[in-house]
DNA sequence: TAATTACCTAGTATTTTACTAAGTAATAAT
DNA sequence: ATTATTACTTAGTAAAATACTAGGTAATTA
């Protein structure tokens, strides 16, 4: 699993897409001025996005994007991995000394940690992280006193 | 939160002396042998977990690494942490217009996330990875059938 | 005294990030 | 038809992060 800047673009973006994108597409323009991404990178992110079916783009005048599929069928990991390739197996088939070696057991261990982060982001929607933002009042210049995933948290247990 | 390769080679690296520190400290040259990593590297890794008190150095010929504390009280989140610095809230404080605007609530939905994914792995201890290592066959060229970290899920639930 | 280790600093090649620039292709409005 | 608007594409690039090499100093043991 990897967990960049540019995952967090990506599903800030796809936040913004579900967000407003409920009557009508939503210009990638929009989101750019929206959430201060420049517009080039944006097209760059939705590329990607675009390839794993995770977003429909709509050509010429009022048009834009929309999710690829309904906001709760679209997972944290879902949007991470398609903008950050995840191909991250350092497993070591065969091609070092691997029995009693103490590196591919480390590999494999972490290996496994890797995939229960991602089962983890695998069991937040869209869907969830909207839900949150509706009701709760997480202001902006507010010390906000946590809590407002929590039952995000039991649903992923 | 941030989750890359860095934070990978510091868990690794953590790993390999929780399981080999037993009797006596561990060099970083052979972590570095082990893990395949380069030494330098591995020495700047080990700058921050020091700063972090993770780890504790010893001089001298014998000498090496030890853990700083117990390895059931060394978090997965304590170690990426210290590695990659986490200064990462794009909280909107005051400086953009944020009332009424998508922005701050988008930042902020992902901020709660972001803790979230903060304190899944703040649930999975060093010793708890090490348990799992030492009787599970997750053996080096096996197709292993998964499930070798479940228990840890659900702990962290 | 010599060997061994941690510890420190500077430099660097590579990759990733995030962007600018400059287009082409499709569609809606005029 | 023409124009404006949007998606879509490609190439290039500055800045940062990654992972490493090189060359030290400081503490400790044999």
């Amino acid at each position: 699993m990897r967990l960049s800047t540019k995952g967090r673009y990506a599903v800030t973006a796809m936040l913004d897409l579900a967000l407003n994108g409920q009557d009508g597409p939503v210009t990638l323009s929009d989101i750019s001025e929206n959430q201060g991404i420049s517009l080039s990178y944006l097209e760059q992110l939705f590329a990607a996005l675009r390839a794993k079916k995770l977003v429909r783009g709509v050509r010429g005048p009022g048009g834009g994007y929309f999710l690829g599929r309904e906001a709760d069928e679209i997972s944290i990991a879902n949007i991470i991995c398609a903008v950050d390739e995840w191909v991250e197996f350092t497993r070591c088939q065969g091609k070092e000394d691997c029995r009693g070696g103490q590196r591919c057991l480390t590999h494999s261990l972490w290996d496994d940690l890797s995939r229960q982060i991602y089962e983890f982001l695998e069991e937040i929607s869209l869907a969830d992280l909207v839900r949150r933002g509706q009701d709760s009042d997480h202001g902006c210049h507010k010390d906000k006193a946590g809590g407002i995933l929590d039952d995000v948290a039991e649903q992923a247990a």
